[in-house]
DNA sequence: ATAAATTATATGAATTTGCATGTAATAGAC
DNA sequence: GTCTATTACATGCAAATTCATATAATTTAT
């Protein structure tokens, strides 16, 4: 019988918080963000604040709830987060007419000429890591990330 | 001249909040990790203190300074999350001799029963989604995650 | 049509976090 | 050895976040 360590390789080979996808993950998603990030606080934008503007990039609105669902925060969080960043006119309210209980939010133009810079920046960061890794293996990657969000919903 | 859903293919597919890796691996993170985060609320830890814990399961210790860079939080965070868990009796602190700056926190008798189950239920969820994804596509992503890691620090 | 259940958002209060700064221990320059 | 710089951690305070709960709009059941 082989050595534990020839049987147990794939568990031996890096500590419990590097093994396991969800911390990995994190890191991986950290790493990749810290030069962007930089950045967004230099412009006094909190990572959150990004996350919400960012994601309002190509959309024409979406509902606070959606957006609860995007930055992985609590939905009284998000209330306050968009607050906000309605004073500092970065985004807008409107009420759906056939629904009034959902509040659409969207980017405003100064919101939107906000952020046009870090948008540009992280897409050409996301250009770095693609010619870095091959077009194919981040491809794959993001298709195998996509399943693994979808496949956990369930 | 083609048109632009098809030059533009990749950059159509999703929006930016999915597009981006950033987003999409803290997506993927969080998803996978939603199950065990909810048993995790349930013992009445928050994320940021079982990562803290499941991080310490197997190091002999880390230093306060070790440990903010896996929670990805600011040293002052770490050092009254961690004050909290040495009140609560999870974890130990105990400075290096040879240099009495630094304190190395490590994981209690108490702390180690506490998220013995944490620790199985984590491995067991890490298995589901090996055996869901195939051993060679995990591993070969956690390769990569591991070298957007460390290409990052540079 | 009305009452109950559900959905979407808001708010109060306690905790957590981050930023700026402070303090103590060590390392380095001379 | 002494002075300065650096490293590791702690603390004050304002802001952000969460949990529990409230409110309002809509849907469902009867």
């Amino acid at each position: 019988m082989p050595e534990d360590q020839n049987t147990q390789m794939q568990n031996t080979k890096y500590k419990f918080r590097d093994r396991l996808l969800p911390h990995l993950l994190a890191r991986a998603s950290h790493s990749l963000s810290e030069k962007l990030m930089a950045v967004v606080r230099a412009r006094g934008l909190t990572a959150r604040q990004w996350r919400v503007l960012g994601s309002l990039w190509d959309e024409d609105s979406m509902t606070l709830t959606e957006l609860s669902d995007i930055v992985f925060c609590e939905q009284s969080t998000t209330t306050r987060l968009v607050e906000r960043l309605v004073d500092l006119k970065l985004l807008g309210k409107r009420l759906e007419q056939s629904d009034r209980r959902k509040v659409h939010i969207y980017l405003t133009v100064k919101g939107r000429r906000q952020i046009d810079e870090l948008v540009k920046l992280s897409e050409q960061f996301e250009k770095e890591t693609v010619d870095l890794f091959g077009i194919n293996q981040i491809e794959e990657m993001k298709h195998q990330l996509h399943e693994m969000i979808e496949h956990s919903k369930k």
